[in-house]
DNA sequence: TTAAAGTCTGGACTCGGGTCCAGAGTCAAG
DNA sequence: CTTGACTCTGGACCCGAGTCCAGACTTTAA
């Protein structure tokens, strides 16, 4: 398969697959005597495995590392948790860090509804 | 007061007031012939009240908008209010899309605990 | 007077996950 | 054989909110 095939199976742009295959997600491609990339149809496979666990709140980075595990038969279970948990508590902190702005927010906004705007002190101050 | 001055009292980095400057969150500050910049108090009220917004979930953009508002004294409850509508419902967008990324890394993780890990089809696969 | 500390400019760099580009080469159908 | 679609490379660019830098100049205290 050419590249633009393996990027259409897979749902993203020929960019995103060469873009992939400098950031280790998916291996060097073999090559054409002409320099196009030759794809099988488990590139697809990892494209597609690779965007799951990007829906899953996974970095690319950590999508790299989880796949080399993958590769290299280390993943486990247990090493499946530890990158889930990891993730879920990132998540976890950056909803706290919403959470804590939103709350202030409303704050704000409580007091504006009874019409002690914070912001807006004295008309011309 | 010279820029370190007001840095220090409004709690942020000389290159930040700079950057404010630039961005439109302070007015042009006016110049000693040297070419360094001269604030007065009000630089340092502007730049927490700037704080302040940011801390309720406004970007840069946002800020200016609000503070040349003010300035103007077109600041009103009313837009006050509309101004934190539109940070709380962006937050609220925001917070839904990682309660779903988090739905589906938990469902992950169950199947994991339970032994079914969808990342770990088979060992040497 | 001199040395240290402060300030100036403009531009590059950070992080993430790609996207977009020009200019050159290649492939497939008619 | 030509034409249009495809692919190659390397690098620039995007978003946000600053941060950091070099090299030159100014201010201030001793």
């Amino acid at each position: 398969m050419k590249i633009g095939q393996v990027a259409g199976a897979a749902g993203v742009s020929v960019d995103t697959v060469r873009f992939y295959e400098r950031r280790g997600v998916l291996p060097a491609a073999e090559r054409r005597p002409s320099g196009y990339r030759v794809f099988d149809a488990a590139a697809v496979e990892r494209i597609r495995l690779a965007k799951a666990l990007q829906e899953l709140g996974f970095t690319l980075d950590e999508v790299v590392e989880a796949l080399a595990a993958h590769d290299a038969g280390d993943a486990t279970c247990d090493s499946e948790r530890w990158r889930l948990e990891a993730v879920v508590d990132r998540i976890d902190a950056r909803m706290a860090e919403l959470a804590r702005t939103r709350r202030a927010a409303l704050e704000s906004l409580d007091e504006c509804r009874a019409g002690r705007c914070r912001f807006v002190p004295r008309p011309a101050q």
